[in-house]
RNA sequence: GGGCAAGUGGUGGAAUGGCAUACACGAAGGACUUAAAAUCCUUUGGCUGAAAGGCUAUGAGGGUUCGACUCCCUCCUUGCCCACCA
């Protein structure tokens, strides 16, 4: 057989059908063996599949059919992230059903999965929008209800016009929506929110425990939970009986503050200015300002509108009297919307204090600049230094005084302290139709009605219509929304949202434990066994949203006594995007590739190694055209190699001078691809170990570099190395070549991952490289091992390094064993 | 503005503080061929030299060290994330 595109297709089909048809990849819940569970972030079934997920699943795929291979039972399952917005937009582009589109679009990817060759367990295959995954969707907001967890609030709330729907925070980024970059609005509504918000503390704390996560997704994750130790400050209002909370960080510089400043839409705003001389104008810049979008006022930067509203509030700390002002910079939704302001040692305080003429005092001093006065600042002064103007505090740290600070504020009663968290409540409720209908009824006498587990799933309506014209299609079926109460059994109303789909994808590894179980949600014995996921792998994006609901939920789960662990996710790889002339593939782009063209032209093999050669996998990948080429070739000398060089049955063949090298070199390659993989998953280097020792087995053949001839026994030896090794990158290829070798094997994925002979590594000569003051001058061929004095013999009297020393004295003698030497004169 | 990465040939990239540029792509030359493709062989950081060799080079500058792509400091550039967060 020749190595040709229309062999690698048959041949990629054949074993594609073997795995399917011999279930080759099942995993075993019973098994004594120890578990590996590797998952990849399932995919929206969009129908096609693109590059970015062929990078994502092949990675795991190698080291899921890599861990069989060493002898663990492995988990590896696939699904479909089912439900969401595009299903809905596409059922009107296409005029057919969310339903039908969606089905039909898993089928395609599934298809393409399998032509991809990846090790799934078919058998664990799910998808979200199925009634029987997302009923337990609904049994876990059932459970939260229960818990106090999950609650109803009217709320200003994020709005994407374009979507019209909701919006968690998570989800708006930059003041844009994450999926359509549309602006988002806000809103008041009531809605469904969880308390995630119970959780920061643990979901903080536990980050300390993933060991095996980037960095980067961790101080991503502690930034958006945001805790911030400060102190909660009353400033009584004069002459009124207000006490204003002010929330600050800066407790130091509380003898600078010299004014305070509301958001304009902080609720005592009409209050305090009610009957006075400012209030017109005050509502004026309050309704001026709510025109103005978030993004806009964000984006105004530096320029700081305000307006005094005539009012004083007394600082506790000196009974100074400080002007009460309203100001766009400070916003509603951090701390108590209230702030004290110190323009000395505030930046933004500064420029709002200059703009408006308000009085400044210097509380830290400057190391560099003591003499400064508040007057000759060009801007605050926001490094550290001494207190001065700060009664009894005066001389100590500012940062060491924080604490002492805080603390004698609460012996005075002048304020508490306080732990702030920058991490808000969870928006769960979308007006959607392609989601989970969440389970609750509203009667009008007994209220919110939560629907009871055993008429679980609420389910979706299927024959609906899709229009487009807005409004949430689920509120239009009336025989969906008019119901009897559970409780009364008079005449109620279902609740017509559905659930973010973030809701759906935060406890999906938990279904694959037992994916058919139609009694509980899933097996907590089986899921003692596999969970935690051992590796989990995919893209950046989710560093915060997906990653940190799932750990959320899995925290509720340990709650609930169905879990025994605290995080889902032992080890995170986060891996890159791939690029097509250095920009992201992406259909508006028009740059991307379509990976069933590539398999079509390379197969699936080829594109494999590819994208696992071209780059290690948390980097950007350049998509290349010519260099797929390069795997092509690689893996034809593979073949080629296996065919002609390989004999079978060899018999009476006699050890060769060279079969040590050879076998040095093939040891070396076990060692080098199995740590690569094992000690941080550099598929790249790996896979160049193989190139390597390819290129020695050419040299011993063709007699290249001085290389002598070695047994057919050597050669033998080497190939079937080769072809394990490469096994779980390029598994078609190799399965048949295994064949082709006369193995007995029912796969390959059963043979044990070949074992490094250390002894051979170690080799009889080695070059010394010696340097004089540290340049390189000369190298020497010498027997592992030699003493100083041994060295010394040799190097000293070589002509070449007497020219260098010339009469100079040896200063120093350094040497490293069996790599270099360096002589100081 | 803050945080986190990263900066090495024409390109993707490799180097527990110890021979910088492994491996591959591309390019050039050659063999085979009527020719092309495929395959095989050779060369390939820069400067210099007939050659042996020499000098030089990991964003810039300094430091530590016998020795620095690697560690430390300052700066520059790029990417990502967060951001009037009090």
């Amino acid at each position: 057989m020749s190595y040709t595109i229309d062999t690698i297709k048959k041949l990629e089909a054949k074993w594609q059908e073997f795995w399917r048809k011999s279930k080759t990849f099942a995993a075993d819940s019973s098994t004594k063996k120890p578990k590996y569970y590797v998952l990849e972030m399932f995919p929206y079934p969009s129908g096609k599949i693109h590059m970015g997920h062929v990078r994502n699943y092949t990675i795991a795929d190698v080291i899921a059919r890599f861990k069989k291979m060493q002898g663990f039972e492995v988990l590896h399952p696939i699904g479909y992230d089912a439900f969401g917005q595009p299903a809905e937009n596409a059922a009107i582009k296409h005029k057919t059903d969310p339903a039908k589109w969606t089905h039909r679009c898993i089928d395609e990817m599934h298809q393409e999965f399998e032509k991809m060759g990846f090790s799934y367990d078919w058998d664990r295959e799910i998808a979200t929008c199925d009634k029987e995954y997302y009923k337990w969707n609904q049994w876990i907001f059932l459970k939260m209800i229960e818990k106090g967890l999950a609650y109803k609030k009217a709320s200003a709330v994020n709005w994407c016009p374009s979507c019209e729907t909701t919006l968690a925070n998570e989800e708006v980024i930059q003041g844009e929506c994450w999926r359509c970059k549309t602006e988002v609005k806000q809103k008041d509504l009531n809605q469904w929110y969880l308390k995630i918000t119970d959780y920061s503390e643990r979901l903080l704390e536990d980050l300390e425990t993933l060991k095996h996560w980037p960095e980067r997704v961790k101080t991503m994750q502690k930034n958006w939970i945001g805790k911030s130790y400060g102190v909660e400050i009353y400033f009584k209002v004069e002459k009124t009986k207000e006490a204003l909370p002010v929330f600050t960080t800066r407790q130091d510089t509380i003898f600078g503050a010299t004014y305070v400043v509301l958001a304009p839409e902080h609720p005592l705003v009409e209050k305090l200015v009610a009957g006075t001389k400012e209030e017109k104008a005050v509502a004026q810049f309050v309704e001026k300002i709510s025109h103005v979008s978030k993004t806009d006022r964000v984006a105004g930067g530096l320029k700081k509108e305000g307006i005094f509203t005539g009012l004083y509030a007394i600082n506790p700390v000196n009974n100074e009297r400080m002007p009460i002002w309203i100001a766009d910079y400070v916003l509603m939704e951090y701390g108590t919307g209230a702030i004290m302001a110190v323009p000395t040692h505030d930046q933004r305080d500064f420029l709002f204090a200059k703009e408006h003429k308000l009085p400044m005092r210097i509380v830290i001093k400057d190391p560099k600049r003591p003499d400064i006065s508040a007057d000759d600042l060009k801007e605050a002064f926001e490094d550290e230094g001494a207190l001065i103007n700060s009664a009894q505090f005066n001389g100590i740290g500012n940062v060491e005084s924080l604490e002492e600070i805080a603390d004698w504020m609460e012996a005075e009663e002048i304020g508490k302290k306080v732990i702030h968290w920058r991490l808000r409540d969870w928006l769960i409720s979308r007006q959607r139709y392609w989601g989970t209908p969440i389970p609750v009824i509203y009667c009008d006498a007994c209220g919110v009605v939560p629907v009871p587990e055993k008429e679980l799933p609420v389910e979706l309506p299927e024959d609906i219509k899709i229009t487009g014209e807005g409004g949430s299609p689920l509120a239009k079926c009336k025989e969906f929304v008019n119901v009897k109460c559970p409780k009364c059994g008079k005449a109620a109303q279902r609740e017509t949202d559905t659930m973010a789909t973030f809701f759906d994808s935060s406890w999906y590894y938990l279904r694959y434990i037992s994916a058919h179980n139609d009694k509980e949600i899933f097996d907590t014995k089986d899921a003692a066994t596999w969970m935690p996921v051992d590796q989990y792998i995919g893209g950046i994006e989710h560093a915060i949203l997906h990653l940190l609901y799932s750990r959320f939920f899995t925290k509720f789960l340990n709650d609930l006594k169905l879990v025994k662990f605290e995080e889902p996710f032992t080890r995170l790889l986060t891996q890159g995007m791939v690029l097509k002339d250095g920009e992201v593939m992406s259909k508006s782009k028009g740059n991307t590739v379509d990976p069933d063209a590539v398999i079509g032209k390379y197969g699936a093999d080829a594109l494999r190694l590819f994208i696992l050669f071209a780059a290690p996998p948390e980097d950007q990948l350049e998509w290349n055209d010519n260099a797929i080429e390069g795997s092509w070739r690689f893996l034809s000398r593979v073949w080629n190699l296996a065919e002609t060089k390989y004999q079978k049955d060899v018999k009476d063949d006699a050890p060769a001078e060279s079969d040590k090298d050879l076998e040095h070199d093939r040891n070396v390659a076990i060692k080098k691809f199995t740590d690569d993989i094992e000690k941080g998953f550099k598929f790249n280097t790996a896979i160049s170990s193989i190139m390597v020792l390819l290129n020695s087995v050419d040299k011993h053949l063709k007699g290249k570099q001085g290389a002598k001839a070695v047994s057919q026994t050597a050669i033998n030896k080497t190939i079937e190395t080769v072809i394990m090794l490469l096994a779980p990158m390029t598994p078609h290829l190799c399965e048949e070549l295994w064949k082709m070798l006369g193995k007995k094997d029912k796969t390959i994925s059963d043979v044990a991952w070949p074992a490094c002979d250390e002894s051979m590594l170690v080799l009889d000569e080695v070059q010394i490289v010696v340097q004089i003051n540290g340049k390189l001058r000369a190298k020497f061929q010498m027997p592992v091992d030699l003493s100083e004095e041994e060295l010394k013999e040799v190097i000293l009297v070589d002509d070449k390094v007497k020219e260098y020393i010339a009469d100079k004295p040896i200063k120093r003698f350094i040497i490293i064993p069996n790599k270099i030497v360096n002589i100081v004169v």
